[in-house]
DNA sequence: TTTGACCCTGACGTAACGTGAGGGTCTACT
DNA sequence: AGTAGACCCTCACGTTACGTCAGGGTCAAA
């Protein structure tokens, strides 16, 4: 009826060792023992190691692990759904890893190989995964990093592009408006300012003027964006920036 | 031009120890260092450090991506493709978790809770994941047990009923053999013998004599199998093992 | 009763970092 | 020019989740 350490290693694929090691932390104890000593796991105990190592797939720590299953709620209806939320979403980032991966095999196909900023810039939004899940099952979490880690999962390959074109189409006038020698904190500046500030928060997060003169500073301390914008036209970095903080002080911040 | 530890870090989600740490084994050293010895990323590096995490997302040791980044493929069409697979199969996995955990859902709002052990069969299926992309990595792999995975996981849920059906078909008449007081080396249960072996061949792997006479022993030898067996008709387990065994000596092995 | 497969409890080893300690570097502001 | 604060460096020890023996019982089959 109940199963040794070596049966329960060979269902379930974990190790002995493994299994002793759970024991030891407290994280799955068999609820009995034969004469000899040996660990006896019931199907209660079974069912408890699927869902520690549901949670272990998930990136949970093994302590975590114990505090969430000591919760009266595992098993209900209710934990199923949270355990689904966090499984799709995780399959979620891997399927966007999928689409990057065959838009760069038709890209190489083509000829055309990928700046790697555009692969970073795609590529990293997956790429801090881990404790995202953690924290959503902690306090539900709703912070503007995460709420653009959602948003940016769910987007399609038409929507990056989009994405791209508008932010393209901003930029474009912002260079018209430095050319042509308007001030960065003037009101075309300022209002260019406002409208990229929509687009993040149409696209991404909640932007508020704090985190865009954030952005401003961001894109003439890091080298990258720097030259990405020097690039474009030189000083664009630093009129953005100016154009950015003068907005955020216009609207009263 | 060039990325700081901090930057890079920022930009991929990785810490700055990890980064160190990367250095220090030399999966990715930075190509240049400042004046002052500030570790500098380049583009190619970047474009590493994402191969790198990529790897490490799919569950491979350090050590051995350095191995695989430093082949010659990396980075060409056919690597991008065996990437692309090993990928595809994971969110494949992933997928059979969210529908069992999407069948526990319905069930339960049914009220029929299914038995431990219908959920770890289906649930034992992906649990040993981790290396099986490994060896398929390195040795293309094609023993019985991937076999067994890869087409257990791609049934579905229709498949897995119809297997399930067939399987109790073959009990059944075992049952009704063994009742009717015929040898368990007679023809007819040896013809049971040959047929249960003829469908795990069918819906799992190649199932040879040596094999299908080592199930036979785990039959009685597994305390969670002889209890099912035994639950069906006590004696099951050892009279198909014995018809088992049989079948395999007939045909000359 | 002996052999081989399993089980036990230590206990040390390892991989992949986390976390300071102690000390330069760089940019910004005064 | 000086200094605060944010980064960077190199040790170096700590931690998590096990892997890997060592030394020694257990148990079913031969």
């Amino acid at each position: 009826m109940s199963l040794s350490v070596g049966q329960v290693a060979g269902v379930s694929g974990v190790s002995v060792r493994t299994l002793h090691h759970y024991d030891e932390i407290g994280l799955l104890s068999p609820g009995e023992r034969s004469p000899a000593g040996y660990r006896l796991y019931s199907e209660k105990d079974l069912e408890r190691l699927e869902r520690v190592l549901f949670y272990k797939e998930l990136g949970f720590p093994l302590e975590d692990i114990v505090t969430i299953l000591s919760d009266p709620t595992a098993g209900t209806a209710d934990h199923l759904r949270r355990q689904h939320k966090l499984l799709t979403r995780r399959v979620g980032r891997l399927q966007a890893m999928v689409a990057s991966l065959e838009y760069e095999m038709e890209a190489q196909q083509m000829g055309i190989s990928l700046t790697p900023e555009e692969r970073i810039e795609i590529f990293g939004d997956f790429l801090d995964k881990g404790y995202a899940e953690e924290a959503e099952e902690r306090w539900g979490g709703t912070e503007p990093w995460k709420e653009s880690q959602r948003k940016a999962a769910s987007y399609s390959k038409a929507d990056w592009l989009q994405i791209k074109q508008e932010g393209a189409e901003v930029e474009r006038r912002f260079v018209e408006a430095m050319n042509a020698g308007l001030p960065a904190d003037g009101p075309e500046a300022m209002d260019l300012a406002e409208e990229h500030r929509g687009q993040i928060t149409k696209w991404f997060y909640e932007c508020s003027y704090e985190i865009h003169r954030g952005l401003a500073q961001m894109y003439v301390d890091d080298p990258r964006f720097k030259a990405r914008y020097d690039g474009i036209a030189p000083g664009l970095a630093e009129y953005s920036r100016d154009a950015f903080a003068a907005n955020a002080a216009r609207h009263g911040k």
